[in-house]
RNA sequence: GUGGCUAUAGUGUAAGGGCAGCACGAGAGAUUGUGGUUCUCUUAGUACGGGUUCAAAUCCCGUUAGCCACCCCA
């Protein structure tokens, strides 16, 4: 017997744990629109090229994580392993800018990556992002930050840590660049395999390389490189979070894995997972806009989060979620005219508002009553031959085990308003 | 992508060359039409493919998958 197995690194989200996601997308929808966002959806793969162009082709996501494929015209598509792109795709081809100063978008949705599978790194995984477009303003870094901090709290989370750094623009960064490249080089011995390979490459990537970190004395630090203007808005970021008491540790090793991210970037880190320990991460990206084609100087800042890292930090703290869809009446049979009764009872109170349950299958009372049980109702409806007989139903409390003959006639109304 | 660990009923585990067991779950029943506790019964498993051996869940090889670290990141 031959059966199917899920692809590698996807998984099924099931029941109950679904109520963990209702629950994790309802609160993000809540407060992410009172933080102004609105709900944005764009595809789930787009031209190959977008995610090259702005992701970065000497990236690891572009070099070897994407899922590109051929449509049947020969079209390279690749499933997005990320959102800004899509939405800074969208929000130009849909000429936003001109219909709004600034636009602040939130998405819910899949990405795709091709990596090694692990605990809290997945194939198909999913991410809870926002990203303001159309300004350069400090509020909006703090904007973003704080919207995913307050995201977390909200839901209870604790021992959660804020990673801030600054990676300076289109002026500042070059000669930093340059300095680290030019250390680099002269240190070159003393790099790993991969390391080596970035000094030409993408030489930032070597400030998040663990094995070297450490080694490399008086490595040049972007904060000695920042312009006027970079300090300027990145010390008002440190103020404003300051002014909000939200914590926060500045760290230089952050430099984030896509190429066009400017200015602040942050990550927030928990203790409650293991290697893959970042749940949210973003920043700001001021030349994406134009360098997609858009006009200059629409600054951009985004952040997002990992779905499954969230739940599982959930899970690990024991965080108590709301549930919701409790049964509220279960209907129990008995003989065969009070099938038919019980079918149109099920109905009506269902289209009444009310969760309820049945049997299937031809079952003995007390096993209709265990399924009650079990389920959770509230209420349990007994409809027995001898009851129709005398026009009334009886209605067991199921928590203090009561009892009560109903009317038949009243029997909506009359659970309607024991169960408010 | 690199290195390592692991794989036994739905779930969690035991058996470490010689009869696959336990707990939970699920289903049925315990004097006729009444749930939860208790008791009884039933259900269901050695991931897949090879090899060694009289004999393999157990040893070996391969595959697949999960996990850990690296890498990277959400």
């Amino acid at each position: 017997m031959v059966r199917f197995n899920a692809a590698r690194g996807v998984k099924d989200i099931l029941p109950p744990e679904t109520e963990i996601w209702q629950y994790v997308e309802y609160v993000a929808r809540d407060l992410f629109g009172n933080y102004g966002f609105n709900e944005i959806r764009i595809p789930i793969f787009e031209n190959t090229p977008l995610f090259v162009r702005t992701i970065g082709d000497t990236t690891d996501i572009v070099e070897k994580e994407m899922y590109t494929f051929l449509d049947k015209k020969g079209r390279s598509l690749t499933l997005r392993p990320e959102g800004t792109a899509g939405v800074v795709r969208a929000y130009l081809e849909n000429n936003l800018y001109a219909r709004e100063r600034v636009s602040k978008f939130y998405y819910v949705g899949p990405m795709f990556r091709y990596e090694r599978p692990q605990a809290g790194r997945l194939r198909q995984f999913h991410q809870i992002g926002a990203e303001i477009i159309g300004t350069d303003s400090p509020l909006g870094d703090v904007e973003i930050i704080i919207a995913s901090m307050d995201f977390f709290n909200s839901l209870g989370l604790r021992g959660l840590t804020l990673y801030l750094n600054n990676l300076g623009c289109r002026k500042c960064r070059p000669s930093f660049k340059n300095a680290l490249k030019k250390y680099l080089e002269t240190n070159k011995s003393k790099l790993c395999d991969d390391c080596k390979r970035r000094v030409d490459k993408n030489p930032l990537r070597v400030l998040d390389c663990k094995i070297d970190s450490k080694k490399l004395k008086d490595i040049p630090v972007i904060g000695d490189f920042l312009c006027g203007v970079c300090s300027e808005r990145f010390g008002r970021v440190e103020e404003m979070l300051k002014l909000l008491k939200v914590d926060y540790t500045i760290d230089p090793h952050i430099v984030r894995g896509l190429d066009y991210y400017t200015g602040t970037v942050f990550e927030v880190k928990t203790e409650a997972l293991g290697a893959q320990d970042a749940v949210a991460a973003g920043g700001r990206y001021d030349n994406l806009v134009s360098d997609l084609g858009g006009p200059e100087d629409i600054g951009a800042v985004g952040f997002s989060l990992g779905t499954e890292r969230l739940i599982m930090v959930i899970k690990t703290q024991g965080l108590k979620i709301p549930s919701a869809n409790k049964t509220d009446v279960y209907i129990a049979t008995l003989g065969e005219k009070a099938k038919d009764t019980a079918l149109e009872v099920l109905f009506s109170l269902r289209r009444n508002g009310l969760s309820v349950e049945t049997g299937y299958d031809k079952k003995s009372l007390k096993a209709q009553l265990r399924q009650a049980d079990k389920s959770g109702a509230r209420y349990a409806l007994i409809i027995g031959d001898d009851e129709i007989e005398k026009g009334v139903f009886i209605l067991r409390n199921m928590k203090d085990a009561t009892q009560t003959e109903v009317k038949s006639g009243d029997i909506i109304e009359i659970i309607l308003k024991r169960i408010e």
